[in-house]
RNA sequence: GGCUCCUUCGUCUAGUGGUUAGGACUCGAGAUUUUCAUUCUCGCAACAGGAGUUCAAUUCUCCUAGGAGUCACCA
């Protein structure tokens, strides 16, 4: 498919402020945002605020931010600027406002003076006769005459676009192909209150055209309102962007639609409940606190939250619904850039995988340099209260220490919190109880051996990983029994859990000094619980 | 219900008029390993159904079924 020379591409997404950034959004845009790079165009950001009583700054800023981490930057629009401020519907009034009088010079709109019941029951009937509505526009003002004595009824007019009733609106969808829909399916759409605030398909198709968008790519919801913009966009002389409906987000496991107010269904979802556990768990240790409308896997903050990395959000996301070829699935931003098109865009949904997601970030986080994954877990280290601010160089290099042991067992950066056995003080340290009981209590030969352990190992002039291998290899030779026979007990003794890092890295971590009041204290209390269960 | 759309492993997907229908995630088995994780090997698993066109249909056409989106003085 070689695409037509596609030169001053510009591109839009258009939020409506409400407080969140949502993934099937963050997708949305990411596809924009892609096609604007790779053709070297503008990716604008518009707010589409036409109808918030809140407080747009504080709704708007989440939404930003959520771009901002994710490196998805705007050529236009808020903080920003550009040639066509400005980039928020609510300050466009004056603009809306001589759309529609052009509308209704010209016969594409009229002025309505039905009350809301009236038209109601006209609707009503027509359900009720199982028959298609179509508004009689019994009220519709074709006159300045038919006005005043509307108005002299008390009646006040809203403005509803004056469609066509025969014919077919056709147009080119560059997801989907040639789309046809019968003018008649559709209804005399109100664009104008009788406050005279604009409403959405108006300031829409006004604004794709003040700043010259040339491709208008959103989700499939957006469709069926094609016909009437395209209309008023032709009533009022404009310009067509080209069209592309991208399939939506679907729930995990699910056709459905993904969205935000479905949270207790979600939580249902094996993948998407281990997810949000992980989250939850994540938060309470470095003390966030968040409604879970609000902190949840379908919210981008999220993952901001508990430690993910943009690029691979981005490189998830980008694969929902699109994709290069039979096996390439790591995208760089250069990438993504080079290769992202809308000819390969899928035309069915792809419902959203958690456990894909996290798979594409463990390995995006593997990837990271030692140095890289030290500044994204020192934050978290610091919210949890176990390291000091600002960060002395002794807990950086214990952390680096632990990095490394740990390899590849974090997935995201708030993980470092499940090895917290490492900053507890000795006397802090909590035994899982079966396999304290196991390893120690009821194993007197284990119990027997770590006393053993402990006069060498106190003894032994160098502590590194490498060194105490050596020791205990010998050790457990000496004793003629198998490494296995210590490493349990050890463990146990020192982090108070059945598994975890590789045991001699843990030791020198931990390093002799804490080792050595650590084994006393599992041993005391090992056998103060075995003499108490005789 | 009207309109519009969608349908390849559980999920994301590739693909072709003739393929052992490919990859990834998940899952299972084995190997390695001091535990866990990693790593390695192997494996499970799909063309919604029915007609038609054709020597040949997962691929083209039609029908059926199922699923979805949307039908505001929201965006």
């Amino acid at each position: 498919m070689t695409a037509p020379e596609i030169s001053n591409v510009r591109v839009r997404f258009a939020p409506s402020p409400t407080g969140y950034l949502h993934i099937g959004g963050v997708r949305t845009a990411l596809f924009n945002w892609l096609f604007a790079r790779h053709h070297g165009g503008k990716f604008i950001l518009r707010v589409d605020d036409t109808d918030q009583a809140r407080n747009v700054s504080d709704a708007l800023q989440p939404i930003m931010d959520g771009f901002k981490w994710l490196g998805i930057d705007w050529d236009e629009g808020p903080e920003v600027g550009g040639p066509h401020a400005p980039y928020f519907q609510s300050q466009r009034s004056d603009i809306y406002a001589a759309a529609v009088e052009k509308l209704l010079a010209d016969g594409s709109a009229y002025k309505d003076y039905s009350r809301p019941e009236e038209f109601a029951a006209e609707r009503q009937a027509a359900e009720k006769e199982k028959r298609q509505f179509i508004y009689s526009r019994s009220w519709m003002a074709k006159t300045a005459a038919d006005a005043a004595r509307f108005e002299a009824e008390g009646r006040e007019a809203v403005v509803r676009l004056k469609l066509p009733r025969t014919g077919q609106c056709e147009f080119q969808d560059m997801v989907r192909g040639a789309m046809s829909f019968a003018w008649a399916g559709e209804q005399d759409h109100v664009i104008q209150r009788k406050d005279g605030s604009c409403l959405y398909h108006l300031t829409n198709v006004v604004d794709d055209a003040a700043f010259e968008i040339s491709h208008v790519i959103r989700a499939i919801e957006h469709l069926p309102n094609t016909p009437r913009q395209i209309f008023i966009a032709r009533s009022l002389g404009l310009e067509l962007p080209k069209y592309a409906h991208l399939p939506f987000v679907a729930e995990p496991g699910s056709s459905n639609k993904l969205s935000k107010r479905k949270l207790d269904k979600y939580l249902k979802n094996r993948d998407f409940k281990v997810l949000y556990d992980h989250g939850e768990r994540i938060a309470k240790q470095i003390g966030f606190s968040a409604a879970p409308e609000t902190f949840n896997p379908v919210i981008i903050d999220f993952y901001r939250e508990i430690g993910f990395l943009p690029d691979a959000i981005l490189n998830y996301l980008l694969l929902l619904g699109w994709s290069l070829d039979d096996h390439t699935e790591d995208f760089s931003r250069e990438a993504m850039i080079r290769d992202f098109g809308l000819d390969r865009i899928n035309k069915s949904p792809a419902s959203f995988d958690p456990q894909k997601l996290t798979a594409f970030q463990s390995r995006y986080m593997w990837r990271l340099t030692l140095d890289q994954r030290l500044e994204m877990v020192l934050p978290y280290l610091e919210k949890a209260g176990l390291i000091t601010t600002p960060v002395n160089e002794d807990s950086r290099s214990k952390v680096k220490q632990i990095l490394e042991a740990a390899n590849e067992r974090l997935s995201c950066a708030g993980d470092i919190l499940d090895y917290q056995e490492f900053f507890l003080t000795d006397e802090a340290i909590e035994y899982e109880e079966k396999a304290f009981r196991k390893r120690l209590v009821n194993a007197n030969t284990q119990r027997e051996l770590l006393k053993k352990l402990r006069k060498p190992l106190a003894e032994t002039p160098e502590y590194s990983a490498h060194a105490i291998e050596a020791l205990l290899r010998s050790f457990v030779e000496q004793e003629e029994t198998g490494l296995g026979m210590i490493v349990h007990a050890l463990r146990v003794a020192l982090t108070g859990k059945a598994v975890g890092f590789g045991l001699f890295e843990i030791l020198a971590i931990l390093g002799k000094q804490s080792c050595m009041t650590r084994i006393d204290r599992a041993i005391k209390l090992a056998e103060e619980a075995a003499s108490s269960n005789e």
